[in-house]
DNA sequence: CTCCCTATTTACTCCGACATATTTCCTGTG
DNA sequence: CACAGGAAATATGTCGGAGTAAATAGGGAG
C-alpha cells in the first residue's frame, strides 16, 4: 500500500504551462505515482487496487480526481477496471511499453535494466532500416534539417542538453524522411528513451568517441542516395549505443 | 459536429467482459467516436473542441463522461486540455500511432491506404530481425508454442478468424522468444493492424499462395538456430504482404 | 496611433453524492 | 454432501455544482 502522501502533487498546480515534470494536473500526478509504481514492481500483474474510497482517502484526493488517473493507465493497459473485482494490474504484454509517458515512469526510479537493453536493441533494429528508406527518399527540405542538426551538434558538444537535442532533431530528421508515420511515431519513443537514459546517467565517459564523423557519414550516404551505405553507416552508430548500453550493465 | 445521438453506448453496458466493441463503457464508447472522428480527419490537427458542457449536451451524456473520454484520448497523444483555451488535437507527430485503440480507431472507417502502407513497411522492417533474434535465444517451451501455431494454422485455413489466430500466435511465439519487451508490445500493435485489415477487407483473393510452407521454412531456421535463414525465411513473408497491400492500394 | 495594463468572460479542473451493476456468500433443496 | 438460486454488500459509473486559471477585449496612457 503506498504509505506516502500526495504532497508531491502540490507542486504540479503552480507550475504553470508545460512543464514536463510528474504532470501538470492532479489527476496526471496521481497517474505517475501509480504508474511509477506499476512499473517498478510495487503492484506486480494480478494485483488488485481494491478500494477506490480507500485509495483516494489514501492518497488525499477526490474519487473523481483518482478515477481519472485510473482512467489514464486504463488508456494505456496498465490496469483493467470491473465492478466488485477492482482494478487489476493486467500481465505485462498488454502494456503499452511504448507509449512516452509510460517510458517515462519506467525510468522514474532504478530502470530495469533489460528493458533498456530491449529499446536499444529495437533502435538497432528500425534505425538502419529507416536510414535506408531516407536515402531512397529524402528530398531538399530533409536534407536541410540534417544538415543544421548536424551543425548543432558541431556547435554545442553531446554533453550538453542543447547538442543532445540537436542529436534528435538528426535522427528525427531522417526519421520523417522515411515517409512513414509509424516509424516517426517509434522514434518518439526511442528518442524519449534514450534522453532518458542519459538523463538518468550522467556518465561523462559516455562519450569515449568523437560522433560527429560517424552522423556526417550516414548524412553523406543519405544526400548520396546511397541506401546500402547509409543502412551501414547508421549500424555502426546504434551498435556503438547498444555497446555502451551493454558495458553499463555491468557496472 | 457530431449529430447522432449516442444509443449506440447503450449497447455496451449490456455486454458484460471482455467485448471488442466501440466500448464496453460510456466513456469508452464517446473516446470511440472522438477517436474515430480525428482519425478520419473530421477534426484537423489544430481544431479546437471547444465547450466541454455543449459537447456533454449534443452527445446526452454528462460531463463526467466526456471528460473521461477526453482523458483517454489525451493520455494517447492526441487533444490537449487547457483552461480557457478548449481542448486542441495535437499534431499528427504528437499521436501514439501504435495505440492498439488508436489503431482500431484509425481502422474503424476508411483508413487511410498511406497509413497502411507504413504499418506494413514497419512490418517488414521488424519482423525478420526478431526472427534472427528468436532463432538465437529461443528454448524449447517457445518452438513447442510456434509448433502449436502452425498444426492450429494447418487444421484451420487463413480464411477462419481462427486460423488467423493461429497465424498471429504463431508471429506473437516468435517475438516472445526474442526475450525483448519491447518489440513484443510493438508486435502487439501490429498484429491488431494486420487483423483489422483483414477484418476491413474480407477479401477472397487475398491468399493466392498457400502460406503454410512459408511459415515452415521460418519455424525450421529458428529451431536450428540458424539466424540468417530465419531472417530471410521471415522476410520472404512479411514482403509477400507487403506486395498485397501494395497491390490493393491500385483499387 | 500604438502599446500596455486591467478587468471580465470563459472553459477546464476538482469535489461530493446518488444510482447501478456485479460478485460473493449464505441458505435451502436435491 | 453438493449444487443452485437468491439476497446483501461493495465498488464502479454517473451526475450537477463550485472554484480557479487563462485568454481576450477594452480602456487609458505615452
Amino acid at each position: 500500500m503506498p504509505d506516502a502522501d500526495l504532497t508531491t502533487a502540490d507542486e504540479n498546480t503552480k507550475q504553470g504551462e508545460e512543464a514536463r515534470g510528474p504532470g501538470r494536473r492532479l489527476h496526471g500526478a496521481i497517474a505517475h505515482k501509480l504508474g511509477t509504481a506499476i512499473l517498478s514492481g510495487k503492484y506486480a500483474p494480478g494485483d488488485i487496487l481494491s478500494g477506490e474510497v480507500a485509495f483516494a482517502e489514501e492518497l488525499q484526493v477526490s474519487r473523481s480526481a483518482y478515477r481519472e488517473a485510473i482512467q489514464v493507465l486504463t488508456a494505456k493497459g496498465l490496469v483493467a477496471s470491473r465492478p466488485k473485482a477492482g482494478t487489476r494490474v493486467l500481465p505485462r504484454d498488454r502494456w503499452n511499453l511504448l507509449d512516452p509517458e509510460v517510458l517515462g515512469w519506467a525510468f522514474a526510479g532504478e530502470p530495469d535494466i533489460e528493458f533498456v537493453r530491449s529499446l536499444f536493441e529495437l533502435r538497432a533494429i528500425v534505425e538502419p532500416a529507416a536510414a535506408r528508406l531516407a536515402a531512397q527518399r529524402r528530398d531538399k527540405a530533409d536534407l536541410k534539417a540534417m544538415k543544421d542538426a548536424l551543425a548543432a551538434m558541431r556547435r554545442h558538444t553531446l554533453t550538453t542538453e542543447a547538442g543532445r537535442a540537436a542529436d534528435r532533431d538528426f535522427h528525427k530528421a531522417i526519421l520523417q524522411a522515411t515517409r512513414n508515420d509509424a516509424l516517426l511515431t517509434l522514434s518518439a519513443s526511442i528518442g524519449a528513451a534514450v534522453n532518458w537514459t542519459t538523463q538518468f546517467k550522467q556518465r561523462a565517459r559516455a562519450l569515449p568517441r568523437n560522433p560527429i564523423p560517424d552522423h556526417v557519414k550516414v548524412y553523406d550516404a543519405i544526400a548520396a542516395g546511397d541506401a546500402a551505405a547509409a543502412a551501414e553507416a547508421m549500424n555502426v552508430l546504434v551498435d556503438l549505443a547498444l555497446e555502451d548500453t551493454r558495458s553499463s550493465m555491468e557496472d
